[in-house]
DNA sequence: ATGACTGAGCATCTCAGA
């Protein structure tokens, strides 16, 4: 069973690059963040290629869409701890076979001051409320996409992020770790415990040819999901294509 | 000392990204 994440930094402008890679790929499950779009000017070539969708869309930022090549049952459409009055398409959730599976793509935290900021971690909060609900009911979760968060300090290249960045600062960090030792496992640092694993890069100031970049895309597994871990990495070889996504997908691979 | 990108929108600049 293979599963892959990945900010795709607009949908519609990368739709041939995301079809090729399919086509390459062939994931079971492909969670992607930043769609930028609403739900009726999705592409429709996913589901020419045999793949059902779930799309919770918004006009020109955020939205999240789950790709699947089996029957999905879309399962939630926002955090349920956040307000309905919260406009921002950055949570979709589906039962699919035998796993539940989180879309995410939280908040970056750096714009909009403080309160900014304060969205970020109330996001945070709002998703671990969610994750403790459904772990303590045994349901074999998956939660996946951009976190915008660098859990540790060998998560981002050096001099790539100030001091005070959202990305790292210690109450975002803190929200991350409760989160993980709610009972997760971190895919791809189960399987690379130490050094650089980057998944996005920034397109200035030549931060792919210098590999200066950051670990923020995460897939974070229930106990009975990460005994099935088989292989767990980003695909960097998507980020040296013609005029690609700031990120690479993440893809997991289950027994 | 230093690099300076990308997508989308009531668009030829602004915002957000991270």
């Amino acid at each position: 069973m293979r599963i892959a994440t990945w900010n795709v930094n607009g949908v519609r402008a990368r739709e041939k690059t995301i079809c090729a890679w399919l086509e390459r790929e062939k994931p079971d499950l492909l969670l992607l963040q930043e769609i930028k779009c609403e739900a009726t000017a999705f592409p429709p070539c996913f589901a020419a290629m045999g793949y059902e969708a779930a799309i919770v869309g918004q006009k020109g930022f955020n939205g999240v869409a789950t790709l699947a090549r089996q029957p999905l049952t879309v399962t939630a459409q926002r955090l349920p701890a956040l307000p309905e009055t919260d406009a921002q398409a950055r949570y979709v959730e589906i039962a699919w076979q035998e796993l539940r599976v989180g879309n995410l793509y939280l908040p970056n935290g750096n714009s909009g001051g403080e309160t900014g900021y304060e969205y970020k971690l109330l996001w945070m909060d709002a998703l671990r409320a969610h994750a403790e609900a459904l772990l303590a009911d045994e349901v074999k979760l998956i939660l996946a996409g951009d976190y915008n968060v660098c859990p540790e300090d060998v998560d981002f290249a050096p001099g790539v992020l100030g001091p005070d960045d959202a990305l790292l600062r210690p109450e975002t960090r803190a929200r991350y770790w409760s989160l993980l030792w709610a009972g997760f496992t971190d895919a791809v640092r189960a399987l690379k415990p130490r050094g650089p694993v980057y998944t996005f890069w920034d397109y200035q100031a030549g931060c792919w040819q210098k590999d200066k970049g950051l670990r923020i895309d995460h897939a974070l597994l229930a106990p009975a999901v990460a005994e099935r871990l088989v292989a767990a990495e980003p695909d960097r070889q998507e980020r040296d294509r013609d005029s690609p996504s700031d990120h690479v997908p993440v893809i997991l691979e289950l027994a």
